[in-house]
DNA sequence: GACATGATTGTTGAC
DNA sequence: GTCAACAATCATGTC
């Protein structure tokens, strides 16, 4: 569980800025290395987060800290089985599936870059693959099992 | 005003 | 195979 945190741990801090720093959320970052690369799809455990956050909110309107919803969300994800979190699994596979062609559409645009072709970084290409499903209801689309 | 921090787990990419 | 980084969130604090 908390090995490679508690690695990271060592240097939380300086692991935490140059995290934030790299372009973590909303902060984005100066020095976003590639601003073009397709963020990391949300793992089935960030994909419980966005609904539990909601409910976090409703059951303690007056909680503000985010890490009192992040520990909140750990201990709930541990005691939740594996079934209950089959749907959330689900869904961050579609979003790796969308991940993974935003990836060779980006990996595709380093390769013409490469070749002296200049993009204007317009994201296209991650539009093209990605067709913003927001909503993740096509999951099953790709999710075959 | 803008950015870092706090916590959590999982996954990916890099070495 | 192992490890580090990063993904979301947002009030608050610091500079």
């Amino acid at each position: 569980m908390k090995g490679k945190r508690s690695r990271a741990h060592e240097n939380d801090r300086d692991t935490k800025l140059k995290s934030r720093g790299a372009g973590a959320g909303k902060r984005k970052a100066k020095a976003a290395k590639d601003p073009n690369k397709p963020k990391r799809p949300p793992s089935a455990f960030f994909v419980f987060m966005e609904e539990f956050r909601q409910l976090f909110k409703r059951e303690n309107p007056n909680n503000k800290s985010v890490a009192a919803v992040g520990k909140a969300a750990g201990e709930k994800w541990k005691s939740m089985s594996d079934a209950e979190k089959a749907p959330y699994v689900a869904r961050a596979e579609s979003r790796k599936n969308d991940y993974s062609n935003s990836m060779k559409a980006y990996n595709k645009k380093l390769a013409e870059g490469d070749n002296g072709v200049e993009e204007n970084e317009s994201d296209k290409s991650k539009s093209e693959v990605k067709d913003e499903d927001e909503d993740g209801t096509e999951q099953e689309d790709e999710h075959d099992d």
